[in-house]
RNA sequence: CGGGGUGUAGCGCAGAUGGAAGCGCGCCGCGUUUGGGACGCGGAAGUCGGCGGUUCAAGUCCGCCCACCCCGACCA
């Protein structure tokens, strides 16, 4: 154990001391920390497993929040903000709520010098308080549905931690939604599934599997939960955003009722769903590479940089009008133009490819001589990434080539999961895959809980979800054996 | 909370047997450079994690405390 330590850290000084990014094959997890640090995404807080979300990384989650904000809105949705603190008796209403959330509570017990006479939790969700003022708003069906957006942050007191994917506060959106029927609650639910797996694949370029997660894995206080599954760049499964049908759970604990057309009490059924900053984790674990970070084109906060290039002042005059001019006819696009004279260009093209900026253009005397510029892809290396293109028509090529990158980058994150999901029929199957290959495994599945639990005890896997695809037909469960039609996907998850 | 480890300049580290705090990177200044991570010269920067003890003398030895990191159990 010890020797095993000492490894460690003669490898870590070795990375952190080396101008080079770790590989993602010798240090996935020091490559991951060390991409976060130096494209200047986030930072780490003097509070324990608290982060400092910088400019860049903040302008990545603005264009996130755009993208789903819009769909939100686009389906009835609309914002609101709720208190950071809530009671600490309204977290005990809901039962199995309580019993998910008490070990991870940070909980305010002096305001103003004082001892408070009930102690406020900092929300880690806000179904609770929520619930509270539901059940105030709520008295008709002409009241229904309810359909409420919060952008806010949530703190929960995390063991270990991990810059975006799990720290002790975090950033998100949670919607909360009460309707008049558990059909609508489920139909509602389902909706902002699909929302979030558009979202991620056709904003994020993020292949997800819709799925429902097994009893295990739901949501403390949730009928039902679902989920975007990915599959990270070392095989891992990583959630990306989850839906919950909340049944009535939350309506009897807060009493939220409704009178319907007979002038009948009923309970309301409510829904939450949630997307946080650990995508941005997801979209650093799918599409970066030994070079850094890249950004799917749709939400880079620069799409595209330019670098100049020039040896004295006569050529920096020629290369700025050009670069002015250049940069005017690309208006319409997330242009940043790169006029730090301390560095070289090459340490900025290095620079650039760290922080992940899809399209670069490098324009120097010669391209200015010729009317051309050098363009150069992110996600493609070496020459084949690199062009000569004219400055004639020059938006309408740039417009081309980040919808190339944005569906190069989907194709290649679906090609990957792909390559590396594997069925079994066998537990001995199951281990021996998930050993020597890893990624995702799809079984026909019959198993309980306990039987879930065994294996997450001796493989490390868990069920990441049950499959929306449509069914497959019938097979025998790789664990019990028994004939089934239910389809699990295990894999080893962050 | 269990097991392991580390605290010395902004970052990464070196400082046998106690005897005047150092190296690399970064940072500041000047000059030469600039089409794939430039170079030279000069410079600033540290209550050695904290408290106590041993000693003529503690970064170094002893005790207690604190913080952080890694591995497990929990999780968006």
């Amino acid at each position: 154990m010890s020797g095993r330590n000492t490894l460690y850290w003669r490898r870590k000084k070795r990375l952190m001391s080396s101008d080079r990014l770790p590989s993602r094959s010798e240090n996935f997890a020091e490559w991951y920390n060390q991409i976060v640090l130096r494209a200047e995404l986030a930072d780490y807080a003097p509070v324990r497993g608290c982060m400092v979300v910088r400019p860049y990384g903040w302008a990545l989650w603005e264009n996130i929040q755009k993208a789903l904000d819009r769909r939100f809105k686009e389906t009835g949705h609309v914002n609101a903000a709720f208190p950071l603190f809530i009671p600490k008796s309204f977290l005990e209403k809901e039962k199995a709520h309580v019993e998910g959330f008490s070990p991870e509570l940070a909980v305010v017990t002096i305001g103003g010098g004082e001892e408070l006479e009930e102690p406020l939790v900092v929300r880690p969700t806000s179904e609770t308080i929520i619930g509270h003022m539901y059940s105030k708003w709520i008295k008709s069906h002409r009241d229904l549905p309810v359909l409420i957006n919060m952008w806010n942050n949530v703190v929960r007191w995390e063991l270990r931690t991990k810059l975006f994917l799990r720290t002790t506060e975090f950033y998100w959106q949670e919607g909360h939604t009460a309707h008049a029927t558990h059909e609508e609650a489920e139909a509602e639910t389902l909706q902002m599934l699909d929302i979030y797996a558009d979202f991620a694949e056709n904003e994020a370029a993020v292949p997800v599997i819709q799925g429902l997660k097994s009893e295990r894995e739901k949501f403390a206080g949730a009928l039902r939960s679902y989920t975007i599954e990915a599959m990270m760049g070392d095989l891992r499964a990583l959630q990306s955003g989850t839906s919950h049908n909340l049944g009535d759970n939350f309506s009897r604990a807060f009493n939220i009722r409704y009178s319907d057309q007979n002038n009948e009490l009923q309970y309301c059924w409510t829904t939450s769903w949630g997307l946080s900053t650990r995508f941005i984790g997801t979209i650093i674990m799918v599409h970066g590479d030994d070079q850094g970070l890249i950004l799917p084109p749709r939400l880079a906060p620069y799409q595209l940089v330019i670098v100049p290039i020039f040896r004295n002042e006569e050529q920096k005059t020629v290369v700025f009008e050009a670069v002015k001019r250049i940069e005017a006819q690309l208006s319409e696009f997330r242009v940043k133009v790169d006029w730090r004279e301390d560095v070289t260009p090459g340490f900025k093209f290095n620079d650039w490819e760290m922080r992940g900026v899809p399209l670069r253009i490098e324009l120097g005397p010669r391209d200015v001589e010729s009317q051309q510029v050098v363009l150069v892809r992110r996600d493609i290396s070496g020459s084949e990434g690199k062009f000569q293109v004219s400055q004639d028509g020059l938006a309408s090529v740039v417009e081309k080539m980040l919808i190339d990158i944005q569906n190069h980058l989907f194709k290649r994150a679906v090609r990957f999961r792909e390559e590396n999901t594997h069925r079994v029929e066998t537990y001995e199957d199951f281990k021996e895959t998930l050993e020597h290959k890893g990624g995702f495994i799809r079984v026909h599945w019959a198993g309980t809980s306990e039987d879930e639990d065994l294996i997450k005890e001796e493989t490390r896997a868990t069920i990441r979800c049950f499959p929306l695809d449509p069914p497959e037909g019938h097979g025998c469960c790789f664990y019990t054996g028994e004939e089934t039609d239910r389809i699990a996907i295990f894999a080893r998850a962050y």
